[in-house]
DNA sequence: TGTACATCAGTGAACGCGCGTTCACTGATGTAC
DNA sequence: TGTACATCAGTGAACGCGCGTTCACTGATGTAC
């Protein structure tokens, strides 16, 4: 009975990858805490009950673990989109239903994770800058937004609307990113207030998460479901106001 | 030729007020250095040329110190955006026009005072409770838009749109705060849609401000009046959109 | 299968730093008679 | 106007803390013959 399970040449590997997750955990528990600002290395070796020099055989440096972090949430916030948006295809979903599931996944996994949300939508933490790499990620939850009004447009269930001096400026390489992919001919007007929307949508929950609706708004649900209507129709979705 | 200048029973209160001044200058100029995280007692001290244990002669933690400057980013934003209004009126603009010029006195002072915005309007300080000292300066801004649509739609230049769920949502008092002073009966649906326009058009700031429009809008400027006008469009404001 | 060597993981001590806050003290500014 | 006392501003040392990062070292895991 001998053990195959672990692959010979790669038992440290194993290894390896198993404590960088463990890292990682223990980070995003700390975060979760203590905020981004708070978040330090020597803690992070104090939970997995290790010399704090030995975590730097994995990461090397705290802010190489603040990267590690926010490529996590954005993946994380674009994951839970993109299931929202998928469940409500499958049940066969308008596009105006399948936006607004998309939009409440997205304030959902913020409302649980208000820490890791703040880390990629709240101020930069001073004198952090982020690499190249988080920017591929970065746009995830917002293209699953884009695809839905690509989608609709390509159906021919959306009209677009004139978006009065904002299509002008979204960078052309932006739309055509967007677009990319759908049917549809890019349409500056549809790409530029889908963009507004996210926008809105965002602030909406930072407004949220960071206290400024305390006593300003009650079912912050309700306002929250009434707006990405509004802005669902804005984009020129149709039956959203229903 | 007696120097009568300073009220004699005043001469220390009067360099008190003067040092209090000074340690907040000093306390805005780190913040906008190093950030909210960064500000220090210590090297306020430090620049103010003192013992750092005497800068708690008149503050009395980092934390009321925070407050402070929480405070007083609230006001000028406040302030910034009422003297924009002011000017419009006085020069005889409508409604929409005093919202545009609101809005992008708001956006100015964000871009001149990143730091002192991120501070309100970016991730709270970990740690940090706001008090309730900090309450009522925080709706300074907002009260000067929601006096733009209390004005048309007590000139009867504004009509009010159905606010679709949102209404319901914002608190009783908030309502009657708002429309208060004003010659008109509280309209929930113009107060709700509003305060949609006021969450919006913060968060395209701190959008912009976080870095999340890089290499996605070129024009930010541009966007951001095409969006404003659009929020000024839903809101019910004529003539926006020319 | 066994031995000699190379690679890597993890340790513990250390460097150098900055922080918030307290406290006993000196010296100047005010007050009461 | 002058003296005796109280108040307050500012000092400097200290407490106790946590941090990021480096470095020489031990011991285990892998590799080549």
């Amino acid at each position: 009975m001998a053990n195959t399970i672990p692959a010979p040449r790669l038992a440290r590997e194993v290894a390896r990858a198993e404590l960088t997750r463990a890292i990682l955990a223990s980070a995003r528990r700390q975060l979760a805490e203590v905020g981004a600002t708070g978040l330090s290395v020597r803690a992070v070796a104090r939970d997995l009950g290790m010399a704090s020099s030995a975590v730097y055989r994995y990461v090397s440096s705290r802010d190489q673990l603040l990267t590690l972090l926010i490529v996590e949430a954005y993946d994380a916030v674009g994951v839970a989109a993109e299931a929202a948006d998928a469940v409500a295809a499958e049940r066969g979903d308008g596009p105006a239903a399948r936006w607004m599931a998309t939009c409440r996944a997205v304030r959902g996994w913020a409302l649980e994770h208000p820490h890791e949300w703040a880390l990629v939508y709240g101020s930069p933490v001073t004198g952090y800058a982020a690499p190249q790499t988080t920017v591929e990620p970065a746009t995830r939850a917002a293209r699953v937004l884009a695809s839905i009004t690509a989608d609709a447009l390509s159906q021919g269930s959306l009209e677009p609307r004139p978006a009065v001096g904002t299509s002008a400026a979204v960078a052309d390489d932006v739309a055509a990113m967007i677009t990319a992919g759908a049917d549809t001919g890019r349409n500056p007007d549809v790409v530029a207030r889908s963009l507004l929307a996210w926008v809105c949508m965002v602030g909406l929950v930072n407004f949220e998460l960071f206290g400024h609706l305390h006593n300003v708004v009650g079912d912050t649900a309700g306002f929250f479901d009434g707006a990405m209507r509004l802005a669902a129709e804005q984009v020129g979705l149709p039956g959203a106001a229903a």
